[in-house]
DNA sequence: CCGAATTCATTTGTATGCAAATAATTGTCC
DNA sequence: GGACAATTATTTGCATACAAATGAATTCGG
């Protein structure tokens, strides 16, 4: 059972369709999941869950570093440290070892609202892959990553 | 080789690790897009694109229909109308059959855009889609459909 | 037919995301 | 050691995203 090619207005046919792109699909997922986390997290984005969990992970960091371990380019990285610092969930203190860098660090209210956050972080995951069996959700995983 | 959990600070274990979570990943993947995207179209945004080629595959729309095929709040595909319309490749007429609506249709450059621009959107994602062979490309798109 | 619910478009406010420019600091290399 | 390159953080400007509120127009139910 073969697709037949679209018809454009102009009459010739060509295979383009945009529900079909990579890129148009991403935007869709990636909505879809951005609503499951508001309903998990109503005071936390993702980007800021993510800062939270990589200074979880793996400790201290200055800003920049910070950032690229979140995907968060310098500009962006600033505002959510800044809002996540307004907060009282992270503390930034200037690095004793290079005068250009701030050391970003969680507070004992960043601590705990990491730990509250991992099983609810967990959940968004699950939810967002509710469609898919366990097989596929690895598949899934697997191919994406090959994309990072 | 099984995994190990890992360690938190406190001493205890956990599964969640944010580089595997299907979010964060999705971010990343759109990111990698969004850049392999601006190269290939240097005075357009993946959501201008997706834009000008619903208008030409499905005719005039309604504005908030419009955002509803692109997957664009009315807010968004408000502005995004405005600056395809600011450069001449849309306008924007009231709709005789009800006074609520506005129909936002291809001026002749925005179809000449659409036309220009089909080739060069399927390079983006042949190049987005680069590192996978084309059973997984196929498997990929399945899988993240379900998602949607 | 009429009041209520819905739809449409707009506006405001907040939060990413990214490019580009800048200033201060640090690292490199000859 | 000193010019020069690279890194860090900041700032500005623009473009999505989305929630919430508003006003106008249409549709629906009784």
């Amino acid at each position: 059972m073969a697709t037949q090619p679209r018809q454009k207005p102009d009459g010739t046919s060509s295979d383009y369709a945009l529900d079909d792109q990579i890129g148009f699909i991403l935007r869709k997922v990636s909505q879809r999941h951005t609503t499951i986390f508001a309903a998990a997290f109503p005071d936390l984005t993702a980007p800021q869950w993510a800062t939270l969990a990589k200074l979880y992970e793996g400790g201290p960091s200055s800003q920049n570093q910070l950032g690229r371990l979140v995907a968060l380019d310098a500009a962006t990285i600033k505002g959510v440290v800044d809002r996540l610092g307004a907060r009282g969930l992270t503390v930034t203190t200037p690095d004793p070892a290079d005068a250009r860098r701030v050391v970003v660090a969680l507070t004992e209210a960043g601590r705990k609202e990491a730990e509250r956050g991992f099983p609810i972080a967990a959940a968004v995951t699950a939810e967002t892959l509710g469609a898919l069996s366990a097989e596929e959700r690895v598949q899934l995983v697997q191919l994406l990553k090959a994309l990072e």
